[in-house]
DNA sequence: CTTACGGCCTGGGTGC
DNA sequence: TGCACCCAGGCCGTAA
C-alpha cells in the first residue's frame, strides 16, 4: 500500500524522467476513480510536465498548457492502496487494470495501474487551498519535534488514530503507523494526550526513522507496490510487526498479536507495548 | 469541534 | 469447480 515512503519513491523516480516531457495524447480506460475524465482530455494533451512533487500520500505532476494561455495546472493522482504508476515502453505488455495511459515526448508511456481502484486522480489548479490539500496536517519529516508533539499532546483520540489521521499528519498509513508504535513501544490505543514527554519523544524518533529507512530501502512491496519502472521496495524484510502476527517480537520474543484499534487491524508486540488501562465506557 | 463507528467502494486470496 | 467471506485505505455520514 503506497504510504509516504511508497509516492516518495515513485516520485524521485518520476523526477528522474518526466520533467520536461510533454504529454501527447491521453487514453483513458474506465473512469469512475477520475475527478473529471473529460477535464483531463481536454487538458492534459500538449501539456508539459514541470515538476513531480509529493504531498503527503499524493503525487503532483505540475504542468505548463502549450496553448499559449500558459494556465499552470497539476495533476493530482493517489494511489489509494493498489495504484501503480509507472513509465515504459509502449510496446510493453499491458498489465490488466490499466486505466490511463499518457504518451510522452520521448517515446515513453506513463500508465496508471489500479486493481481495486481506491485510487484517485484529477486535475487540480495552482490555488493552495481550493484542492483540498490544504486541509492535511504537516508532513512528519518536516515537522520539528515541538509540532509534533503539540499535535498529539491535547488529544483525546488513540494514537494510533491520530497517526492515520492525514489531517493531523500527512503521509502515515497503517504499515508506518504500527512499525513506529512497536519502535517506540507505545500501544496502539494509548490516548494522545496520556503520552508521557518521553514517549512523545521516542514516537517522533520512531516514526522519522521508520520513514526514513523505509524511503532508503525504496519503499514496502505488501502486494501490489512496485516504483516507477515496476522495481520492488525493499523494507518490508524490516518490518518488526506489521504483517507478522504469531511470529516473535525482535526485542523480547514474545508473540506477536493483531488487534482491531479504530476499526483498523493493528499489529504489536504485547510485552513491549503495553496496553492502557481499560476506559471508562463512555455513556 | 472532537471522537467513535459503521458502511461503502472493488476484486484477489482463502477456505470450505 | 464454485462461492461466500474477509480484508485493505480513505472518506463520508451519523451520533454522542
Amino acid at each position: 500500500m503506497p504510504e509516504l515512503p511508497e509516492v516518495e519513491t515513485i516520485a524521485r523516480g518520476l523526477r528522474t524522467t518526466l520533467p520536461g516531457r510533454k504529454i501527447l495524447s491521453v487514453r483513458l480506460g474506465k473512469t469512475d476513480f477520475i475527478d473529471d475524465p473529460v477535464a483531463i482530455e481536454r487538458e492534459i494533451p500538449g501539456a508539459r510536465i514541470v515538476a513531480v512533487r509529493r504531498h503527503g500520500k499524493f503525487l503532483l505532476l505540475d504542468l505548463e498548457s502549450s496553448n499559449g494561455t500558459a494556465r499552470n495546472f497539476s495533476l493530482l493522482v493517489h494511489l489509494g492502496m493498489t495504484g501503480r504508476l509507472v513509465t515504459c515502453d509502449p510496446q510493453a505488455p499491458v498489465p490488466p487494470h490499466t486505466h490511463v495511459f499518457f504518451a510522452l515526448d520521448d517515446g515513453r508511456e506513463l500508465r496508471y495501474t489500479d486493481v481495486r481502484r481506491f485510487g484517485r486522480m484529477g486535475i487540480v489548479t495552482e490555488e493552495p487551498q481550493k484542492n483540498g490539500l490544504g486541509s492535511l496536517g504537516l508532513d512528519p519529516l518536516e515537522a520539528s519535534e515541538s509540532q509534533f508533539v503539540a499535535l498529539l499532546k491535547d488529544r483525546r483520540a488513540r494514537i494510533k488514530a491520530l497517526l492515520l489521521d492525514q489531517h493531523v499528519l500527512r503521509g502515515i498509513g497503517n504499515i508506518y503507523a504500527d512499525e513506529s508504535l512497536w519502535r517506540a513501544r507505545i500501544h496502539p490505543m494509548r490516548l494522545g494526550a496520556m503520552l508521557s514527554a518521553d514517549e512523545l519523544h521516542r514516537l517522533y524518533r520512531a516514526v522519522r526513522e521508520v520513514l526514513n529507512e523505509a524511503i532508503r530501502l525504496r519503499g514496502s512491496s505488501i502486494a501490489d507496490y512496485v516504483d516507477s519502472e515496476g522495481n520492488l521496495g525493499g523494507f518490508q524484510r524490516r518490518h518488526r510487526v506489521y504483517q507478522r502476527t504469531g511470529k516473535k517480537c525482535f526485542r523480547c520474543g514474545t508473540l506477536i498479536r493483531r488487534t482491531i484499534v479504530d476499526g483498523r487491524s493493528s499489529h504489536l508486540c504485547p510485552r513491549c507495548q503495553s496496553a492502557p488501562r481499560a476506559r471508562r465506557k463512555a455513556r
